[in-house]
RNA sequence: CGAGUAAGCCGGACAGCCGCGGGUGUACGCCGAAAGGCCGCAUCUGAGGAAAGUCCGAGCUCCACAGGGCAGGAAUAACGGCUAACGGCCGCCGGGGGCGACCCCAGGGAAAGUGCACAGAAAUAUACCGCUGCCGUUUGGCAGUAAGGGUGGAAUGGUGCGGUAAGAGCGCACCGGCGCAAGGGAGACUUUGCGGCCAGGUAAACCCUAUUCGGAGCAACACCGUGGAGGGACAUACGCGUCGGCCCGGCGCGUCCCGUGGAGGUGGCUUGAGCCGCGCGGCAACGCGCGGUCGAGAAAGAUGGUUGUCCAAGACAGAACUCGGCUUAUAGGCUUAGUCGCGGC
RNA sequence: GUGGAUAUAGCUUAGUUGGUUAAAGCGCCAGUUUGUGGCACUGGAGACCGUCGGUUCGAAUCCGACUUUCCACC
């Protein structure tokens, strides 16, 4: 269980919208839903409201990369959205990190923050 | 040296580590009846000049379609060529702009017809003022006249001389336009000569002429397809449900085959009117020959992060079936060839 | 991928087809009325018609390119 599954369906985005935990950051908005098995799940968007494609993709791969790097410190059956805002593509990939890593440990979905 | 013109090119570079998509090869292990798949490793490779807008033209796929004409609709518009084709490109002609290099032009037809237009007397048919003649003589009436005034973007080809009552291509010279003939050119066209003065603009107004045009789009389309609707065969031996108080009997649940196809999957999916180099033909667009080369192919959708060095400190911007163009956005830089100005030898 | 619509005064709309003057309502300003305000009445300001270019004597209108917003179909 050491890889990422994406959420790909329109209707696990609207469950995790609707019944999941959200914390807001300028570059980032994390949606968390506990949910049975070990598994974690992640769906990362980017609307048109944050630009032309090149921007799209730019908070795209910020976010993914954040999330690679915070991955092995998650805790196991969850499932994320992660929504990028209009600042997320103008902004360096550290900023983003620090920024979820603090989203998600005020949503308490860090492994250590438990254990602790 | 400065200014400007045209054509072409580049679009941060290099290295280390971590990470991602695809192709090929493959050990142990795991899954699977098998084919094969997963994990791992090695190796190769991984966005643009516009990938954009979707404005044109094609390939490809499916649908429709006996042949011909008219009407209607859309697009294009000098001429010659290039191209698979084009509304694209090249050359050239005509017109316009610039001192020049050079640039720009939807550039057919207004003597087929209709419509339109402030002002102005009048816009294709006309006399308001004026000028001249005659009549009347008080204002005036009739006729001639486009030289002058005024209006307008445009006023009966322009300028000058003659001519005339005053005028007028009425006559002449030059210029402009039109027609005819001859020479040149592949042609648009141009040069020369002659003729006579007949002909306002607008067709990105209707229209006329010539040419071209069937429709839809990779979410096309093809294949597989648990479930579901349909048809057939077998078994109707057993069991269950149903019609019924019970029996016989009928129907459904079962197996196999045919066929339709929702979800999903696979193909279409990248080797192509390809790219690079050399030679030849052509003013050029481009063509021909030879040699070399393979440069993304995903399916929630791959190029990111970090560290270091360098410089001019990085603009516009992300493939989604594929090509040829057009249009639009774009920091900065490089190369080549002309032009103009200033200075020096 | 394909097709269509929209842009005009601060706001909501006419005018566009068929060329020469941009009209209306609400709002705003000033005045009249009233003890004051509203209502009512009178008057006024406010637009170079999304941007750029072209055709024309003349363009909100015709033509081309671009931009904005919205819609439909597969």
């Amino acid at each position: 269980m050491d890889k990422v599954i994406s959420l790909t369906e329109n209707y696990e985005f609207r469950r995790v919208y609707a019944k999941g935990k959200s914390a807001v950051r300028p570059a980032v908005v994390v949606y968390a839903l506990r949910r049975p098995g070990k598994d974690v799940r992640v769906g990362i968007t980017a609307t048109k409201k944050i630009g032309s494609a090149v921007e799209r993709n730019r908070a795209r791969r910020l976010l993914r990369e954040s999330v690679r790097t915070l991955w092995p410190r998650l805790r196991f059956g969850y499932d994320f959205v992660l929504v990028s805002r209009g600042k997320t593509p103008h902004v360096k990939c550290g900023t983003v990190l620090s920024e979820m890593t603090d989203a998600m440990r005020a949503l308490s979905v860090l492994r250590e923050e438990v254990e602790r």
